[in-house]
DNA sequence: CGCTAATATTTAATATGTTAAGATTTAAAA
DNA sequence: TTTTAAATCTTAACATATTAAATATTAGCG
């Protein structure tokens, strides 16, 4: 039997969530390496990538753009800083708030990376379409804004 | 200044595995506590769904179909088993195999859940509407078949 | 000023993600 | 057949995800 047509999905392609995480998974089966070459996790490379477009942010921001939790963040940013590629510091009128950059060493190695990352992506923009592709977008970021119940 | 507006988010809007993660997220806000009522995480409801719809089938193919990699999956079947979810037995006629099937504990509580689940999955649909949702899961199935370069 | 509530961050405990290595079985090659 | 390679699953080690609890700081109120 052939193996392939065995490796087909079930249909819990029904379930929003299930499709989603295997479309990205598709995606970054294409991306991880890129950033495991330069030493980067997926996660890292959010925090580094939200930084750089949005500029200095405080913690709780960073968390919520990369999607990543104040627990994990917390132990990220931490080693992102002990490899002095972002720099973190009290705000000063607020001094709950940890504000964090980009340092020099921060903004080169994204300049580095995002054009592979770019590569990429036009591969599969060429592929798909731009159309479709500015769709999906699209509705995944009206879907995001659900909120419950 | 507004803090909601502050919350918005930034230009990475335009790399898919991110806008994906948001959506996905958005969702699951809605979907882990039902899960977690019952005392089970995202990767093991997955894994229950996956048999219970594809059938017993080896661990190989449950990994595949819910996009979990094998060393996570022997942990977690070794809980399920352990928990009496399901079951797990060699191959007969392939020694390498591990075959994984629903107990009939496993079935029932994946009836159980199924109907709160889909609760939300319907006010999502009504609030969307179930022609964009179906037009958004038809461009993820297509983008799932990504494989690189 | 002192108290309480709200917000932000960190710690702790458990589960999963990721990569590499090990063990077993099967298939292929010499 | 013997050896070699490949496939499948598991284990190990470290990083991250998730939840809850602990800590620190600020804001609001008496």
């Amino acid at each position: 039997m052939n193996k392939e047509i065995n490796k087909s999905y079930p249909d819990t392609s029904k379930s929003l969530p299930i499709a989603m995480l295997r479309a990205r998974e598709a995606m970054m089966l294409s991306f991880r390496p890129i950033l495991a070459k330069h030493g980067f996790t997926e996660q890292q490379w959010r925090v580094l990538r939200v930084l750089g477009e949005k500029g200095d942010s405080d913690a709780g921001q960073v968390a919520f753009d990369a999607c990543i939790l104040a627990p994990s963040l917390s132990r990220i940013i931490g080693k992102l800083e002990n490899d002095q590629y972002i720099s973190r510091f009290v705000d000063a009128k607020d001094g709950r708030r940890v504000n964090l950059s980009l340092t020099n060493s921060g903004k080169e190695i994204l300049n580095k990376i995002a054009p592979d990352v770019e590569l990429i992506y036009n591969a599969i923009q060429k592929r798909y379409g731009e159309e479709k592709l500015s769709t999906l977008i699209d509705i995944l970021v009206e879907v995001s804004e659900w909120r419950g119940r």
